[in-house]
DNA sequence: CGATTTACATGATGGTCATCATATTTCTTG
DNA sequence: CAAGAAATATGATGACCATCATGTAAATCG
C-alpha cells in the first residue's frame, strides 16, 4: 500500500484542502478525522502519517485559509488600481460567499468557534485579521493615516458582519439586504 | 431524592439558566448534558426529566435568550426617548460585551454555529434578527421607511461585527478600535 | 533485482457523550 | 399518616471519536 513521494504530497495536499472545506462548513469540532480521510479518499488510519494531531491540522488549514484570504485580497486590489476598494466589496460582499462557506472567506465562518478557544490557530486568526486591517487601510478613504486605520477596522467588520448576517437568515429576501445595503453603504463612504 | 415542585421548577429554571451561559461560552456542541447539570448543581441523568433531549434544551434556551436581547433593547430604546440608537449603541458595543460572552448577545456568540445547523433552533435565531431589525428600523435615521430599513440591516451587521472580531482579536489596542471606531462611526450616521 | 523503507489499511483502545433503566428517597395526596 | 407518585442519583448502553498498533504491499535505493 505504499505510494510514490509525489502521490503522498499529493494526498498530503487533498487532506489540507477537503479539510479546508470541511472544516468551514461544518466547523473544527464538526468534522472527525475519519470524514476528512474519506473525503480525501483514504482510510482514518494514514492520518497520522501526515500530521500531528487533529489541532495541527486545524492550524495548518487555518494559516493556508488565512494565506488565501490575504493573497486573493491583494490580487483583487492590484487588478484595480483605480477601485481597489470597490473591487474587493464586489468580490466579498456576493451572494458566492454567503452560499458556498466551505469556499469562503475563513473569517466568515469560523471566527466564532476560533474566539472561544486559545492556542495557536486563536493566535493565527488574530494576526490574520491585523493584516487585513492593514490592507485595508491602503485602500480606504480617509485624510489622515489614523483616518484611514479608523474606516479599515469599521469597513472590516461591516463586511464580515453582514455576510454572517447574510448565512444566518432564511429569509432570502433579508439576506439579500444585509448585502446590498452594505455594499452600498460601504460604496458612499468610498466616494467621500 | 424526589424535590418539591417549587425546586422542580427552581431547578429548571437554573439549567436553562446555567445551560444559557456555557453554550454562549463554549458553544452548544462545547458543552455536554453532563456539565450543564453539574453546573447547575445536579446529576446528569435528572436531565431527561426536565427536557427531551439536549435539542429540546438548546432551542428552549435560544428562545429566552433571543427574548432577553429583543426585551433588553426596547428596555434601552424606551429609556431614551431623546437618544434611542446612541443608548443602544453604548449598551451593545462595549467592553462588557466582548469580555463576556457567557452573559451577552446570543447572536455574536452563537450565529455562526446556528448558521451550520438546520431545524428550530436556526429558525429562531433567523426570526430573531428579522425583529431586531424591525426594532433598529423605528430608531434609525432616515427620510423613507425605505432608507430607514436599509440603515437598520446596516447598522445591525457592523454592531454585531464589530464586537465578534473585537473578541478574535488578542491585541487589547486593536479590538479597542473595533469598538470605538464602530460606535463612533454609527454615532456620526445617527446625526445625519 | 533484492533488501529495506514507508505509506496506507485494518482494526484496536480509551475516552467522551447523549440517552436510558433502575433504585432511592422525598413530596404529595387522600 | 400511609400509599403512591415523582424527581433525582447512580450506573448502564451504544455511538462516535482521536489516536495508536500492526500488517501489508508497493516504492526506493543499493
Amino acid at each position: 500500500m505504499r505510494v510514490s513521494r509525489e502521490k503522498f504530497a499529493e494526498n498530503r495536499e487533498k487532506i489540507l484542502s477537503v479539510a479546508g472545506v470541511l472544516f468551514r462548513e461544518n466547523g473544527f469540532d464538526g468534522v472527525g478525522v475519519a470524514d476528512i480521510m474519506k473525503a480525501a479518499g483514504l482510510t482514518h488510519g494514514g492520518f497520522y502519517g501526515h500530521f500531528d494531531s487533529k489541532d495541527d491540522l486545524a492550524l495548518e488549514v487555518s494559516r493556508k485559509l488565512i494565506d488565501r484570504v490575504e493573497t486573493r485580497w491583494k490580487e483583487h486590489i492590484a487588478e484595480s488600481p483605480d477601485r481597489p476598494l470597490a473591487a474587493l466589496l464586489d468580490h466579498y460582499i456576493h451572494w458566492r460567499t454567503v452560499d458556498d462557506p466551505g469556499g469562503s472567506c475563513v473569517f466568515a465562518t469560523l471566527i466564532q468557534e476560533v474566539s472561544r478557544s486559545r492556542g495557536a490557530v486563536r493566535e493565527v486568526f488574530s494576526d490574520g485579521l491585523s493584516v487585513l486591517v492593514d490592507t485595508l487601510a491602503d485602500i480606504v478613504p480617509g485624510e489622515t493615516e489614523e483616518e484611514r486605520r479608523a474606516n479599515a477596522t469599521t469597513t472590516l467588520s461591516s463586511m464580515m458582519g453582514a455576510v454572517i448576517l447574510a448565512r444566518a437568515v432564511e429569509d432570502r429576501a433579508l439576506a439579500e439586504q444585509f448585502l446590498v445595503t452594505m455594499r452600498r453603504q460601504l460604496d458612499s463612504g468610498n466616494r467621500t
